[in-house]
DNA sequence: AGTAGGATGATCT
DNA sequence: GATCATCCTACTG
C-alpha cells in the first residue's frame, strides 16, 4: 500500500489498507498502528456519507485528492480519522476503524488512560485516533513522507484473512457490504448495529 | 435562531 | 442491552 494506490473508490482501497501501518511522530513520541479494520464512504450514491449532500466545510477535505486525513468529532467528545482515497472532486474516504499497536505502545496506553488489554487500545474508531494522537488539528493533513502522519506498507495480508460484513453504527445503508476486517483478530470492534438503522436498498 | 441527530465508548444492570 | 456524556454540524423556519 502506498500512496498511489489511495486514488480509487474508497470501498475498493478499504480492504486494501488491512495490514497497512499508520504513524504518527509527535514531540512525545512515535506511535505505529497496524490497520485492522476499515469502513468505506462514498459521496452522493451513499447515504451513509458525511458527503451525501453535498459539500460542506466539514467535509471538504472528503472531496479533496487522496492521501490527506479527514477527521471530524463524533458526540461531542472522540475523534474519527478517514483516508481521503480516490479522485480530487468526488468524495470518497475510508474510516480507520481499528489497529494493532506495533510502536509505541507505552505513549498509546498512557494517551488511553493506562488502560491494561493492548487489544483494546486502538480499538474503535474513537479510541484508535486517541491511541494514535489524532485530533481535529490533523484534519487535511498529507499523508507524505516526512509528515507528523504517515502511511507505509506494513506486513503482507493473507486475502484468506479479510473479511467483509456491513457498516457499524451508521442509521442509513446500514446493510451496505463497506467494512472489512481481519478474521478472528482480537484488535477489531466489536459489529453493533445502529438502533435507528432501516432496510434499505443498496450494494 | 433553534434544534435534531450523530461513521462512539464506557459503564451499569 | 440500555443509558448517557457532550458538542458540533447542518437542516429548518
Amino acid at each position: 500500500m502506498n500512496l498511489a494506490d489511495l486514488a480509487h473508490p474508497a470501498e475498493e482501497v478499504a480492504p486494501k489498507l488491512l495490514g497497512a501501518v499508520l504513524t504518527h511522530e509527535a514531540p512525545e513520541g512515535t506511535v505505529s498502528i497496524t490497520i485492522t479494520e476499515t469502513e468505506a464512504y462514498s459521496g452522493a450514491a451513499d447515504p451513509a456519507s458525511h458527503a451525501y449532500r453535498g459539500r460542506t466545510p466539514r467535509n471538504a477535505v472528503m472531496f479533496g485528492p487522496a492521501g490527506h486525513l479527514y477527521v471530524y468529532r463524533s458526540h461531542g467528545l472522540h475523534w474519527c480519522a478517514n483516508i481521503v482515497t480516490g479522485t480530487d472532486g468526488i468524495a470518497s474516504a475510508v474510516l480507520v476503524r481499528a489497529g494493532r499497536i506495533i510502536e509505541g505502545e507505552d505513549l498509546a496506553r498512557k494517551r488511553r488512560g493506562g488502560m491494561a488489554e493492548s487489544s483494546r487500545l486502538a480499538r474503535g474508531p474513537g479510541n484508535f485516533c486517541q491511541a494514535l494522537g489524532i485530533t481535529a488539528e490533523h484534519n487535511g493533513a498529507h499523508l507524505l513522507a516526512g509528515a507528523s502522519v504517515t502511511l507505509s506498507e506494513g506486513e503482507p495480508v493473507p486475502a484468506a484473512l479479510i473479511r467483509v460484513g456491513p457498516r457499524v453504527g451508521v442509521s442509513k445503508a446500514h446493510d451496505w457490504q463497506h467494512r472489512f476486517h481481519l478474521a478472528g483478530d482480537p484488535t477489531v470492534s466489536a459489529y453493533r448495529l445502529s438502533p435507528r438503522a432501516k432496510p434499505s436498498a443498496g450494494a
